[in-house]
DNA sequence: AGCTCCACTTGACAAAAGTCAAGAAATTAA
DNA sequence: TTAATTTCTTGACTTTTGTCAAGTGGAGCT
């Protein structure tokens, strides 16, 4: 569970050892199948997840395609923030690209934190916060990028992404179509 | 002073009236004259701004352009969301497109509400987690969406802007080229 | 009025990115 | 292993978007 406290320790910034093994203590080793559903939109979600290993798709199905958000990776938080916060109807469905090892915990312990950790929600608010300052650089990457220096950008910060699930959902999420992709990606290996 | 309380009201979602007089008691009338900078990148940005009227550009300048990241406008707070609570130097520019009356509170002050309020983190954490929401959507529209589906996403959701500030810059705030902008329009216009 | 400064528009062209279809390569299942 | 399925690549072509350059038009100033 090291790993787990590791990550919470450098995420929320907590110091107190207690504090921290009261947090990790409620977050429960759960494992989720390649191909099995973290989420389904339309639902509600009822949980956050530790990514202790595998890789988890989150994306969104429109009437002509499936438009890929986000991948979560090991070492990091998986869940549908607006779905857990405001208890509404989840936009995206969360899939399980690979078998996962995961650390969740449901609502009911996350909302049990606030009393159990005083300084909780401003811990939350730090972690959000950082949340939205990495989707503001993503935005400027769209406002101020060609797709092939978004391939670049992402390349340089997760090379091992590239080789772990189908291409087609990482040019999802860059926002360019599989052909531009792959046209990019033979660019580079010339 | 009631707009921002109703503001405050909506936007936290604050039912207690003493702590929304508290918290509204904090917030000083400030104005900024048309040209004037708000925030300039690489200082701190010590403030958080409720808008009662006018618009503020937010953008970051690189070498051979400027990327207008967003365009505040009234009954919206304007800040460095990032420099404000991490204390790290502002990636943005903001400056004042027209002349605009604010109410203020400084970093000595916000860091009081949280002494003063005792649900204040929590209040913060779900308004932050708005606004993370915002740029969710925001991000979805780049990789899913054509520059004219996003202009009209934006005429749709703000029809007076465009009447209200110079479109170049409602057309970087869209990722689009000025000429581009300019062409989507002439197309609606027929 | 005439001048200046912007912002916007327009046309011609270039570059970037998307689409469609076929086929190759890799992965999974039998 | 072979077969089936999925993913990736490639070429030909289209559409979208960007770039450059010239020109229009308006707001404000002298």
């Amino acid at each position: 569970m090291s790993e787990l406290e590791h990550y919470i320790k450098s995420y929320f910034g907590i110091a107190n050892q207690n504090d921290l093994k009261t947090i990790v203590s409620l977050f429960k080793s759960t494992t989720i199948k390649k191909g099995d559903y973290f989420l389904k939109s339309g639902k509600i979600c009822e949980k956050l997840s530790f990514i202790q290993s595998g890789l988890l798709r989150i994306y969104i199905k429109t009437e002509d395609k499936e438009v890929t958000q986000w991948i979560s990776t090991k070492g990091y938080f998986v869940t549908d923030l607006s779905s857990l916060v405001f208890n509404t109807p989840a936009r995206f469905t969360i899939q399980a690209l690979i078998d996962c090892e995961l650390y969740t915990i449901d609502r009911e312990n996350y909302l049990l934190l606030k009393s159990l950790i005083p300084q909780w929600p401003e811990l939350e608010k730090l972690f959000i916060a950082r949340c939205f300052v990495m989707l503001e650089e993503r935005i400027f990457s769209h406002l101020s990028m060609t797709a092939e220096e978004r391939y670049d950008l992402l390349f340089e910060q997760n090379k091992e992404l590239f080789n772990q699930v189908p291409l087609q959902y990482i040019a999802s999420m860059l926002g360019m179509s599989p052909e531009t992709f792959s046209r990019i990606r033979k660019k580079k290996s010339i």
